[in-house]
RNA sequence: GUGGGUGUAGCUCAGUUGGUUAGAGCACCAGGUUGUGACCCUGGGGGCCGUGGGUUCAAGUCCCAUCACUCACCCCA
């Protein structure tokens, strides 16, 4: 530690060290695939834009614009924002680089981090991570049903169970206004038997009332006037839409008690915060792994947006996957181990050096990951690197193995751990000493069989390995 | 913005009614043992006890303030 205050992260900002990330990049990698395999593309889009974009397109009254954004002004007085969402910047993508004009139709997926200035808790931070996917210029259910199906791909693309993705028709605008009004009036016949948030609420947003884990007003909510029953024609053709184009993907609804992978749940009481979300509205709920911000994924149709933010009228619809929750979620379900490198080269004596750096340059330019340690210590404390690496194999060059002209191989798991990481364990077990259960450190060099790594002596007394029968080895060690 | 909890080694935590030089486990480094790494043995590095003030002969411990972290409400991903 150093003499002075000592700099730390700003709250709600957190380091992704390297054993999250590699969590984070299965989920990142999943995504990807999911996405391809939906023909949705990448777009990337400013970290930052100018503050009216969000004022204008997430709603001049929600909490995200009224007290929740990074605001400040550049040099030149412009107010600019840290994106608070992913959306909003897409869809001014989307219009200002007139995507529409080749093809109405876009289906863009995106990743990154996203900024909202609130109070941190488990699940909610500062800066937090979106993987988000929109699909403009289509307003056919098969959309909606599709980015359904894309969630639930995912989802069992990674072996995530406890998730349940839910489905709920807000209405158009129109039916939003009128439904809003019925709800307003018959929570106010109790009004005092409200909690103290529901009391305001009511003001500002009833549909939140529905919400409510107050048990009072959930008790007084279950009797509350069904969106359902407040749908306009068009809004209600949709949604029976969905639920075809659902079936006909396989995709089921659940109405038991307890949540099924793949399939999905009608819940009248999801709401989106967003002011800008019309008719399909969805959302994903975890059930361990996250503290009370159980909200892994939200999303849902905006047909005025596009037009709202200076765009021709154009149907659109999105979600955005939380990843911090996410693979909050994944970690809770499952361990991942880090992947190590295929070799540790382990070289001391007159091998250290330029003469390790040789074979691993060699090993690597065969396409293998290879580790070392660079500071060629003793043996063992070469080896406990290795160990700790997580590579399979050791590579062992000593002035031994120099004089004999093969680097020893030496296998530093189990042969079911060895079997685990697909290795051809027949390979590995004639490498192996003779005991099965309690596999033995050897040498390659003490029982050759044809197993070490040929090394090739050049007139100055360097060695070069003898590539082309050590990428025949390693293919065969390294098996499907 | 509002409420609760917690701050002692890199991590998880002990630390008595205030009383020598603040401890353990894990991790890290070195040595020993070993079939060159794992198990075991020995040793080592690493602490402004969150910070500032107060009480006292004496504060990690008691009092006040402050900061940080954390969980929850609101809201959302």
């Amino acid at each position: 530690m150093s003499k002075g205050a000592s700099i730390t992260r700003i709250r709600g900002m957190n380091d992704l060290l390297p054993q999250d990330t590699c969590v984070w990049q299965r989920v990142e990698a999943a995504a990807r695939e999911v996405f391809l395999r939906y023909a949705y593309q990448e777009i990337r889009t400013p970290i930052m834009e100018r503050t009216e974009l969000f004022a204008r397109g997430i709603g001049e009254t929600t909490d995200i614009v009224e007290k929740e954004m990074y605001t400040f002004d550049d040099r030149d007085g412009t107010s600019l924002t840290l994106r608070p969402e992913g959306t909003a910047g897409v869809a001014r993508a989307y219009i200002e680089n007139g995507l529409h004009v080749s093809d109405p139709r876009a289906r863009l997926w995106y990743a990154g981090p996203m900024f909202r200035h609130e109070n941190v808790q488990a699940g909610r931070f500062r800066q937090f991570h979106q993987i988000g996917a929109e699909a403009f210029g289509m307003d056919h259910p098969a959309v909606d049903a599709e980015m359904c199906a894309m969630l639930l791909d995912l989802f069992a693309s990674l072996g995530l169970k406890n998730l349940e993705l839910q489905i709920n028709s807000l209405g158009d605008a129109e039916d939003r206004r009128n439904y809003r009004s019925v709800l307003v009036s018959y929570f106010s016949g109790q009004e005092n038997r409200l909690c103290e948030n529901c009391q305001r609420r009511l003001k500002t947003n009833p549909l939140r009332v529905l919400d409510c884990k107050v048990e009072g007003c959930s008790a007084i909510a279950r009797g509350a006037p069904h969106t359902f029953d407040h749908l306009g024609e068009q809004a209600r053709a949709h949604f029976e839409g969905l639920r075809e184009c659902l079936d006909a993907m396989g995709i089921r609804e659940n109405a038991g008690e307890v949540p099924v992978p793949g399939t999905f749940r009608i819940n009248p009481r999801i709401v989106r915060g967003l002011d800008y979300y019309v008719r399909t509205a969805f959302e994903v709920t975890a059930f361990t792994g996250v503290g009370s911000q159980n909200a892994v994924a939200g999303g849902g149709r905006y047909d005025q947006l596009i037009a709202q933010l200076g765009g021709h009228p154009t149907p659109a619809i999105g979600f955005a996957i939380g990843e911090d929750r996410l693979v909050s979620v994944l970690n809770s379900e499952q361990t991942m181990e880090f992947p190590g490198p295929d070799f540790f080269v382990v070289a001391f004596g007159a091998a250290g050096g330029a003469g390790a750096l040789r074979l691993v340059s060699e090993l690597r330019s065969a396409g293998f990951d290879v580790d070392l340690d660079h500071r060629f210590g003793s043996p063992k404390s070469q080896f406990k690197q290795a160990n700790k690496s997580g590579a399979p194999f050791a590579i062992i060059l000593g002035d031994g193995e120099l004089q004999s002209g093969m680097a020893a191989i030496k296998p530093l798991m189990t042969l079911e751990k060895l079997q685990a990481g697909g290795v051809d364990t027949e390979l590995v077990s004639r490498l192996l000493d003779r005991s099965k259960e309690q596999p033995e450190p050897f040498l390659a060099t003490e029982n050759l069989d044809g197993a070490g790594v040929p090394l090739l002596l050049d007139p100055s007394g360097q060695f070069s390995v003898g590539r082309d029968w050590l990428i025949r080895f390693c293919s065969r060690l390294f098996a499907g």
